[in-house]
DNA sequence: AGTATACATACCGACAGTCGGTATTATAAA
DNA sequence: TTTATAATACCGACTGTCGGTATGTATACT
């Protein structure tokens, strides 16, 4: 294939078919033979000269996955007509609703069996999600007295995770009852830091994508 | 290698050695040329004699891996004097202080960079670890009055998930500080299902093999 | 024109897994 | 007890596939 004018959408075209690949059939399973054959006439080359290894693509891809969540947290950080509490149920329930998780409900049929990914998300949610995100905003509702805590990076660190991993059904598969009994749970955790910041909309949003799974 | 009269002696020796190998280096970086070395004189094909796959042998290493915290699990099921928060208190004190605690932490350099292995894990945990071992005694709990909950199963989940990953230093690592904020964090939901079943003795434990990691 | 870039292609070593073969043991009939 | 037969334990060369590299070539930029 001639070199192309504009080589950024080459490497555009490699990530989003990674990005494809990746999410069904997972990152081991998926060759690079694999992503060739799906790029159109590119070749290894190609591929190598843009990238210096299959892990690196993961990590494009993976930037490209977390490029959403980032932009939903700094519409939000920046509105002055919310406090810090109000701002944390913003985040979750833009985020629940960004194009992005359904498609990524859609299109994955397990991250569970994908075993990098759920670890580079694990990784990612700790050293990233936390302090970039959920943890000023939590200072920030210490300060303007919306949220209470003695250890604000706990349990910043501790709500992530558990929507993340324990509430996410592409993670924990589970029934919708299930999901519905792990939801009340979850709330009656988040008041007793007076944390009101989940409600029925974040439910039944929740519901509707899990259900999505259900039907495959 | 003259062919041995007690098979089930090669089975071991491939499962101990593989165990150790996968737990050092991880899964995907040991190949089964890594486990034919340290095996004494063995060859190729009397692994692939014993196990179909590489992936066969990893289940065998995580069953041996669980094998240790069902037998913490019985002991305590079976005893009269506790009632069921009793029992859960004394499975989880029991399971940190148990010898293959102390020996993971002393060999695992990190689980979070061995995906397969956090990945089967979370699974067993859900899939095994809570119906078989936490949910029966919650039940029984709850039958006894001891706890109080709507939601056993969710509630077992979240527990489970909760210690096993989060609280867990060999996979969200952090400084002793910040294991000290996330047990009190922790300490602090479990009493708002008036479960008073972490104590000081738990943290020092805790704080005692995450200080095992520290100095490596 | 000359250089840097965007690819193509032939190739490499490492890998998981296979297969035909051999040596040892278990079984059981003579 | 001996001997024929079968089953098991193991060996090691081989295969196909993988991620990655080295080198060649055509196109765009300066």
């Amino acid at each position: 294939m001639a070199r192309n004018k504009h080589p950024q959408e080459t490497v555009n075209l490699i990530i989003n078919t990674a990005y494809r690949l990746f999410l069904q059939k997972g990152y081991d399973h998926t060759s690079i033979q694999d992503i060739i054959q799906h790029l159109g006439g590119l070749s290894k080359g190609a591929i190598y000269h843009h990238f210096k290894s299959k892990e690196e693509i993961l990590f494009a891809v993976m930037d490209k996955l977390s490029e959403g969540s980032y932009q939903i947290l700094l519409n939000v950080k920046n509105r002055k007509d919310l406090n810090g509490k109000e701002k944390l149920k913003q985040i979750f329930k833009d985020s629940l609703n960004s194009p992005i998780q359904e498609e990524l409900f859609v299109v994955t049929p397990s991250i569970g069996k994908n075993p990098i990914f759920l670890t580079t998300m694990l990784q990612e949610t700790v050293k990233e999600g936390v302090p970039e995100c959920v943890l000023p905003i939590i200072e920030e509702g210490i300060k303007d007295g919306s949220i209470h805590t003695q250890y604000p990076n706990a349990l910043a660190e501790f709500i992530m995770i558990t929507v993340n991993i324990w509430l996410n059904p592409m993670i924990c598969e589970c029934t919708l009852q299930q999901l519905y009994d792990k939801f009340k749970v979850f709330q009656q955790i988040l008041l007793g830091f007076d944390l009101d910041i989940i409600d029925e909309e974040f439910l039944s949003r929740l519901l509707e994508l899990a259900s999505i799974r259900q039907n495959m």
